[in-house]
DNA sequence: ATCAGCATGTAAGGCGTTACATGATTCA
DNA sequence: TGAATCATGTAACGCCTTACATGCTGAT
């Protein structure tokens, strides 16, 4: 029943390679983890305050004078920034969740269910929500192909190989829903 | 805020075809929509007691007497059946729902977390998770082959059209998983 | 002057899961 | 006799989303 919230391995693998805020956090979910993960900022902030009470992560000394580089809590610039770093134990729970195989991988597509469902509404109104599904899968796949084209330059970093093979795997399925929305509305047509 | 709750229309979508027990709506789900719908005991049952006071459905009266049927509560036969059937406000609902093309289609997919934050392992770890992944799609997709296989016969028939279109849907992504997989290992072990 | 972006957080509530409680029938 | 299947439900709890509250900076 207890700590099946896998928010907590999002933060600990992103502050694995840079140190962030709430906020950063947040957005590197947004741009590179979208296409198979969510988190909103009501989920990320609780969690941020409970990891460091459970020592997984760490609030850096915030620096009071000038300089204003990464990392540090700029005075006098905008709002407070509380900029949080992976401690050692971060990093082994880190490691051990990377290590245990099981995982929980989940898809539900109400667009799905509606096909399943189509008897109960004429073909048109099948064939309209296989559209717009189509549709979003499209603008989708176009911006996983320009992740491709620049990562496909870096192979040799293992960080880039790793989100290479995500973006991959993004592009290889969305692919091949537009193979079955062509099907599926031909079929339906026809 | 309210009602964003698809369990009501996945219940609607079923009964919309024939009369059902709580339990047979369970099972249904298990076999036919598992591969991009899930739904528990504690999901159903309280939807079902919820959806009877909205008048979206109603119990089958239950015969007394001796014959047993479908649609029937069995009485001195196992344990108390209540057979649920569709009202016609509850077909308005469902249609309702089927004409409105917004749809949720949410996947998150803890392997892809595990990939992404690959670096932080080594790559043997990397290519055992995307193993047990393979292995898991691998089971379902021949799964899936065999329904296949059988609604092929029938694709005459509407009902099993929209079926076979969602197991489709399911043969051609896995398939392009299985792709990925072999890809992506092939990346990490050269 | 106003809007977008940066930035942190809380509150309410919805949705769902797991585990538990209960019990009959059928089959090995 | 015991396990599997049929069958209904509740309780506890966890997780997440949406909306709200607040406020600075910089660009147009």
């Amino acid at each position: 029943m207890a700590k099946d919230r896998k928010i907590d391995m999002v933060i600990l693998g992103l502050l694995s390679h840079e140190d962030m805020t709430g906020y950063d956090i947040k957005k590197r979910i947004d741009n590179h983890l979208r296409f198979f993960w969510k988190g909103s900022f009501g989920s990320i902030y609780p969690a941020l305050a409970e990891m460091e009470k459970e020592d997984l992560i760490r609030k850096t000394i915030p620096k009071r004078q000038p300089a204003v580089k990464a990392g540090e809590v700029a005075f006098g610039s905008g709002r407070e920034r509380i900029v949080y770093k992976i401690t050692a134990t971060g990093r082994e729970a880190l490691s051990t969740w990377l290590t245990d195989t099981k995982a929980s991988n989940d898809l539900r597509y109400e667009t799905l269910l509606k096909i399943f469902f189509g008897g109960a509404a004429d073909r048109e109104t099948a064939i309209a929500n296989i559209s717009v599904f189509e549709e979003q899968v499209r603008s989708d796949l176009m911006l996983l192909k320009i992740y491709r084209s620049d990562l496909e330059k870096h192979l040799d970093n293992d960080d880039h190989l790793y989100f290479y093979l995500t973006v991959s795997f993004g592009i290889d399925t969305y692919e091949a829903y537009l193979r079955w929305c062509k099907n599926a509305k031909e079929k339906l047509a026809g």
